[in-house]
DNA sequence: ACCTGAACACCGTTCAAGT
DNA sequence: ACCTGAACACCGTTCAAGT
């Protein structure tokens, strides 16, 4: 036996090496058991280690979040443009579907990471080159709210988190390279007092999508829907 | 000088005085910074004295959930059916505006507290009296998502959270007294192998708000909508 | 120059000891 | 019987000391 006490092989430990460690027990015992120290005993480390390779918990947190994103699918070239976006947006659900934890550390972080923004970007773009104006395009992607990067959170159900809530205003360089995001905040700035963001009305998009969901809702219950013929936009109204 | 440091007036310290002395913070600093320590020093108290009156932190976040989810306004009694809903929605969105942290705390606990259910079986028999049937208030109430209790989550909003996901079905005796809750949950349930809750199949459930979204964003688009004429459902598109 | 152990300032909660 | 200090098993991160 030599001096070392059952030394594991060793790999030299890389950025790429500790994103995977922790994505691992994320998904299976939930972010809130991945601790710094835990994360660096399973990968046979002392704690400090880990500081070489990301800044602190919040940067591993993003580290995270990208790797997830990442595995987004980009958007399908041939469809129909409502059609495009539609499936884009399951497939971030897909992707996220796995990882129950991303969403709340995409909702907890301050800011939204690169792979996060690129991803909104396009989703906002394909809007944009199906015809859709800036303005509503703008409303349309609140309205999607969580649901543009592929969950839901029903109250119903058990996700876990706790934190503050500080809504820096977005600053305008972090925007940057996104022309999508960034296009709205000049021609789609309302006024009032509850603005966040990069100077939304919080309360007009709140309404704008409750507003159309409450209508849908009528409709249908006026055309005798029943979840049996399934799919509840598309040809069934229009 | 008497041998007590500088003693505040020592109220004997109800669960109500505790509750009242976590919410001021949480509103200010945020949740994160909400520790027992930090509650019992704030409160002129060994931090033991607090699990008197709670029997964990899990029950002090409860407690304050409850606390904010009763300034929601009790439904309007004369007005018409959608605009009943409309209006007691934005009333929760109201009550819940100026407490950010709720709603991360809401989503955060394992199940919903007492004063959660009751408000949103409520809201559930409000579609029912409108004549809604049970197979569309079921979608709707989980199209609404977290709309329902009066805050969207939008993901370049800065909120934080952390925490594992782990979805224990929703318990069939925890809904008992909540009639238009636990309704659905004969009628509705779905197969499919995504299924949480109660036995939702929540693959469909977010397709149908999505649909019901992109379809409604598709009429406005069509008929030149823009935000100066405000309001998005109703008139403008029935 | 590189790495790391010990230390700091925190947690939530238990539990035995003190009055 | 009541209350509470000390203690336990954790955190994320700093920093000085060791090689």
């Amino acid at each position: 036996m030599t001096s070392r006490p059952e030394a594991a092989p060793r790999a030299p430990l890389s950025r790429d090496r500790v994103l995977r460690a922790a994505v691992a027990p994320a998904d299976g015992t939930g972010i809130e058991a991945l601790s710094m120290r835990r994360l660096a005993q399973e990968l046979g480390v002392v704690p400090m280690a880990l500081y070489k390779h990301v800044a602190n918990k919040g940067q591993l947190l993003d580290g995270m979040v990208e790797a997830v994103v990442a595995g987004i699918d980009p958007p399908a070239p041939g469809s129909d443009r409502q059609g495009a976006v539609r499936q884009r947006i399951l497939s971030a659900r897909a992707a996220l579907l796995g990882h129950p934890w991303a969403a709340q550390v995409i909702r907890s972080r301050s800011g939204p990471t690169p792979a996060v923004l690129a991803y909104l970007d396009s989703v906002i773009g394909m809007f944009r080159a199906g015809g859709f104006p800036v303005d509503l395009t703008h409303h349309a992607t609140h309205a999607l709210g969580g649901r543009v990067l592929g969950f839901t959170q029903e109250v119903l159900d058990a996700a876990p988190d706790p934190d503050p809530a500080r809504r820096p205003p977005m600053p305008p360089e972090a925007v940057a390279g996104y022309p999508h995001v960034a296009e709205p905040a000049g021609a789609a700035a309302h006024d009032g007092d509850s603005v966040v963001g990069g100077g939304c009305d919080d309360q007009f998009e709140f309404e704008f999508a409750l507003d159309l969901l409450l209508d849908g809702f009528e409709r249908l219950r006026l055309r005798g829907w029943t979840s049996d013929g399934r799919r509840a936009g598309g040809d069934l109204i229009a």
